[in-house]
Formats: C-alpha cells, structure tokens, sequence
DNA sequence: CTGTAATGTAAGCACATACTTACAATAATG
DNA sequence: CATTATTGTAAGTATGTGCTTACATTACAG
C-alpha cells in the first residue's frame, strides 16, 4: 500500500521534469516510467493512458495560497516594506512551482480545456488575495482611489514578466540579492509612480 | 519564378497557422502542405526538414521597429499622451504578431538555442526604443531618476502580461476602448504610482 | 516549339510511440 | 504459509510521422 503511493509519485515527479522538459508530445512514457524508475507496463497499469497521466499531474497541483498566510504580517507593516515582502513572497512562490508554471504556460495554447481550469484558479486566488489588500489599504485612506483589479493587474504583470524574462527564460537563475533589489524598484514605482510634477 | 516564392510563402503562413496552433512536434508536415495546398514532397523540396521549415520561419519574422517609428510625433505630446500613444502602438503591434508571439513563447523553453536569437531581438529593440525616450524625459527634468532599465520592464511587464493574459489566452479579444482604458489605467498608475502620502 | 524548372502521383521505408497481452516473479497481508 | 496485490519480462500491434524514390505532368523561358 504504501508501495503504491510510493510508485506513483514517482511517476509523477518524472512526468513533471520530462514534460517541463520537452512538452507534453516531446516526453515519451518509455522515458518517463525509465526516469520514475518502472517499467512502462507499470505506468499505463496505474493511468491507463498517457492523457490521464497528464491530468492527473494537472490535478496534483495545489496552489498554496502563500499571500494568504502572510497577510496578517503584512498588515502591520507600512506598505512600502508590505508590498515588497508580497511582492518577494509572490516571486519565490512561483519560483519554487517553476517546472509546474512552465509546463502550464507552454501547453495552455495548445490544451486549453485541460490547463484552463488549473491556471486561471492560481491566477484568479493571486489575484484576490492581493486585491483584497489593496482594498483594505484604500478604506484606511493610504491608497488613492484607483480600481483595484488594475492596480493588481498593473503589480503582478510587473511580477510575472519579471520572473518569466528574468527566471523562466534565463538559464541561470538571479540572486536573491538582486531580485530584492528589482523588486524594490518595482515597488518604487508602483507607489510613487514615475514623474516629477503633475 | 513568381511560382516559386508564392509556393514558398503559402508553405510559410501554413507553418505558422499550424506551428502557432499544435506547436512544433504537434504540427505535421503532411497538414502543413495540405494547409498550403501543395504535396508534402514540395514542401520537403523548399526546405530538405522539418526543422530548416521552422528555422526559416523563425527568420522570416521581421519585427519592425513600429514604436521608432512613432517616436518623432511622441515628442511633441505631453508625457501622459505619449505613454498612452507608446503603450497602445506596443499592444497593436503585438497583436498582429500574434500568432509568431505565441510560437515564441510556447517553444522557446523546448527549443531555447533556436528561438532565443529572435526572441531576445525583439524584447531587446522593445526595450532600448522605449529607455531611449525615457532617457530624454530624464535629461528634460520631466521624469524622475528611477534606473530607466528598471523603469522599462516594469512599463513593459505590465503591458506584456496584460496582453498574454487578456489578448492571447483568452479566445476572445479585447475591444479596443477597452484596451485602451486600461492602457489609461496602467498608464496612470505608472505615472502618479498608487499612494495618497509618502 | 523545345528544354528546363517546378509540381504532382503513388508507393513506400524506417522508425518511434502509445498501448496490449500472456505469463512469471516478487512483495505485503492475514 | 497461503493469498493477493503489485511489478517485471518479453513480445508485439497499430498507427503516425519525417522523409525518399521513381516517374509523370505542367508551366514557363528562350
């Protein structure tokens, strides 16, 4: 019983590195049940097909909402130090599901029905959560009255582009040193803005 | 000899109606030609593979310098104007690229040494175009001393993840007024940020 | 009109891949 | 120990795919 679990674990985390990898098509099960270390035999006996296989890593993904758990430290912060700490906790949450994100960007314009779901509930809970703060950051008067989603949307496109070019794309991964230092920048801007008179 | 480069280039617009569609592995040669109206014999004639059909259309693509071009009138607007007029250009541009984007960004964590060239050219040119005129609003006194790298990728993350999120994986596009009201809004925050004291 | 370049038809090859079947070996359970 | 669930071995099937070969047809240039 415990063998069980055991060995489709194992399948799975071979599924996520070869499709992560290669893409859906480009990760063969011969490789994936060699990598978990299992004949192919054992793969189609514990998925039945190579689809399934695929879901079920889909469906394996829980999205830890993360900014859930710190918001109450967040909230006695002043915003500046608030925003970035979300702002880093975001970054390094995405960056520890790397291999699940690359899989959901690069197979959602080819399987939409199958990603859909699993993407747009970890972009929508990002994006609540957030929201939800800057709401409250506007009731105490600290934020101007900008709509919400778009000051979301304006903050984590910053984020995401940034750990998609910066992280996703480049080989070798960025410092945390100098992500804190982008990230403060990003900040920077969000709450100042740009220009020097207006 | 008319002929030929008609061949040549309907071979081309299959691949990447295709390419754009299935990806790179989930795009047949032989529904390729058949998109192009020809013999898949034809198609290997032209191009010998598969893959010097995907490297020639990676190289077709040429993205013209559309925000250079626009730059001179930028010059005479007020700020707020401008990064609206930069903003919407960038979208619309994007937009019509559209498809080669979406080939760029599914196949370049699959094929990395062969798209990062044209991948990179784009982002590159975006990007100086755009910390050019930065650059000029800060000689002006106009605009802050933020780093103008730091400033660019967080205009243009914003924009680009706007568009990945709302143009490309929703199968519905936006309308243009809607656009460009959150263009505004992006805009807007970028300027004046989102804080009442600081 | 004649020769040459471009395309078509048809058949097929070599290979990879998802998936199956029949049977044996092994490990966990009661 | 005996039963049962899980995995392995080995062979193979059906299908799709990139690519080739041999020959015929069409179009266009000189």
């Amino acid at each position: 019983m415990t063998r069980k679990t055991t060995t489709k674990q194992q399948l799975l985390e071979a599924t996520l590195k070869l499709i992560s990898e290669k893409g859906y098509l480009g990760a063969t099960t011969r490789e994936i049940s060699r990598l978990a270390g299992v004949t192919e035999l054992t793969l189609f006996r514990h998925f039945g097909t190579k689809e399934r296989l695929f879901e079920e890593l889909l469906n394996s993904y829980t999205f830890l909402p993360r900014l859930k758990e710190i918001l109450p430290a967040v909230d006695q912060l002043p915003y500046e130090d608030a925003l970035s700490l979300i702002a880093m906790n975001f970054l390094m949450t995405l960056t520890e599901r790397k291999l699940m994100i690359k899989i959901l960007l690069t197979e959602i314009h080819l399987y939409p029905e199958k990603i859909r779901n699993v993407y747009s509930a970890m972009v929508n809970e990002s994006r609540a959560t957030l929201g939800n703060y800057f709401t409250t950051l506007q009731k105490k008067g600290v934020m101007r009255s900008v709509p919400p989603e778009s000051a979301v949307r304006a903050f984590m496109g910053m984020l995401f582009n940034y750990f998609r070019t910066e992280i996703m794309i480049k080989e070798n991964g960025v410092s945390k040193k100098r992500m804190e230092q982008n990230v403060r920048e990003f900040v920077d801007i969000f709450i100042h803005g740009t220009m020097k008179h207006h």
